[in-house]
DNA sequence: TCAAAAGTGTTCTCCTTACACCCATGA
DNA sequence: TCATGGGTGTAAGGAGAACACTTTTGA
């Protein structure tokens, strides 16, 4: 069978629709670990249960305008960095009814979020290495969506979507380590980070970390547009 | 609004059912240049328009076993290298109905292909970069497909399946040049393929590209699972 | 004998890596 | 004064990039 005529409704008539979804892999970064933001049924039935945060794909709407939704009406952000992970679609992947899902993962900044919007909608925030069982195939979408975040932020520099807009540099290297499991070199890091020249310096310090307080940096957004529409490598360190 | 409550008809219920396709972005490679496998209208309506090949999603297979399916009926082939793409979903996207698009891309050998089958179906192979207008949003994905194939060879060797099991180096390079729209250096090409040791040099010579004749290789898929599971970097030049 | 493609090495440069100490400050 | 995290430089090794000629053989 080939791609049906366009146009022609009776091309469609005989063909037989889905439940269309979407889930929100949602990632924050707070005192110094990953955390992923999940929605925990507060009443029975299946009180205790964890998923992710999701919503069907309503008519007048993209899955991608769909997720974008769900983000905003639960934690309140607009223009946040999320991408497409993939489809889920398994026959039986959901037992109360036949439904893919368009999964997308998302960074955000916890402190930017609106945290009474957050907490009614049941919404909590749980640390990512220490997740419990969650329902249907949410547990292969948080995995799916951490290596796609690794092998992203190996060339990319989205990791600062996680950070406050002023961040110091030490901070976005616990982030890195926190990200790939693994102890890096302070020297190599700074020294690759800076010489991408997408940092503004700034003459503050953040002073909640250490007693000799770190610099605080903002993240050169324009000069990274131009960059990544050039195919620049950001690759942070060998793999 | 957040995920429904699952094995409860009630939730799925006053929800709105979307058509779900697949479409395939075939890619094969022939006398040196990349080529697409789409399906050309003989017959009206719409006689001439081209569109990818694809197909529902019925509700006994995934959206991936549909794709493998299409592939199966279109070319005869099975066990081919597929990858989802990503899905397409704007709300105007097909002004036939309501309907999302999830798409794959796929490399094939175009000699392996059943080619009355392929003529029967009205596919034809077309240039990629004579490529005409597509239907639909067909040609963003055709687009989409080209940028992720950029990206995935750049560090892993999937170009070993567009080319017969057995090639030559050159033909290899050719097929990157075709690719990546450059010119290579065949020194350090050569230098940097073996050096990963994947390929397995035979004892047969293919005397169609030149006089003096090229060695033939087979590409060592054991090795190459082994390395891949590791995490290895197949990069084939620096961008 | 010549045209056309296959095959081969070396040098330079740059990036990555490994590695250890001083600095600033609040407690 | 001392404990804590912030900040800095250098040397060695390896990978990528640039570069030109010889080999084979059918026409």
């Amino acid at each position: 069978m080939t791609k049906p005529i366009h146009h022609h409704k009776d091309y469609y008539a005989p063909e037989e629709k889905l439940y269309v979804a979407t889930d929100c892999i949602i990632f924050g970064f707070d005192e110094g670990v990953l955390k992923l933001l999940v929605f925990k049924r507060r009443v029975e039935p299946l009180k205790g249960t964890i998923s992710l945060i999701g919503s069907f794909v309503h008519p007048v709407e993209s899955a991608g305008e769909a997720a974008k939704r769900v983000l905003r009406e639960i934690t309140g952000l607009e223009d946040i960095f999320m991408e497409e992970l993939k489809s889920y679609s398994a026959v039986e992947r959901d037992p109360g009814a036949r439904c893919i899902s368009i999964a997308f993962y998302a960074l955000i900044r916890i402190e930017e979020s609106n945290k009474s919007l957050v907490a009614n909608h049941g919404a909590i925030w749980l640390e990512l290495d220490t997740l419990p069982k969650l329902v249907l195939d949410h547990g292969q979408m948080v995995k799916d969506a951490l290596d796609r975040l690794r092998e992203k932020a190996k060339f990319y520099p989205i990791g600062v979507e996680l950070l406050s807009k002023k961040f110091t540099i030490p901070q976005l290297q616990k982030l890195y380590e926190a990200i790939y499991q693994k102890k890096m070199d302070t020297r190599n890091f700074r020294k690759k980070l800076l010489s991408l020249n997408l940092l503004i310096p700034l003459d503050e310090k953040d002073m909640s970390g250490s007693k000799k307080g770190a610099f605080l940096y903002k993240f050169n957004y324009n000069k990274y547009k131009k960059l990544e529409t050039k195919g620049f490598n950001f690759s942070l360190f060998k793999t």
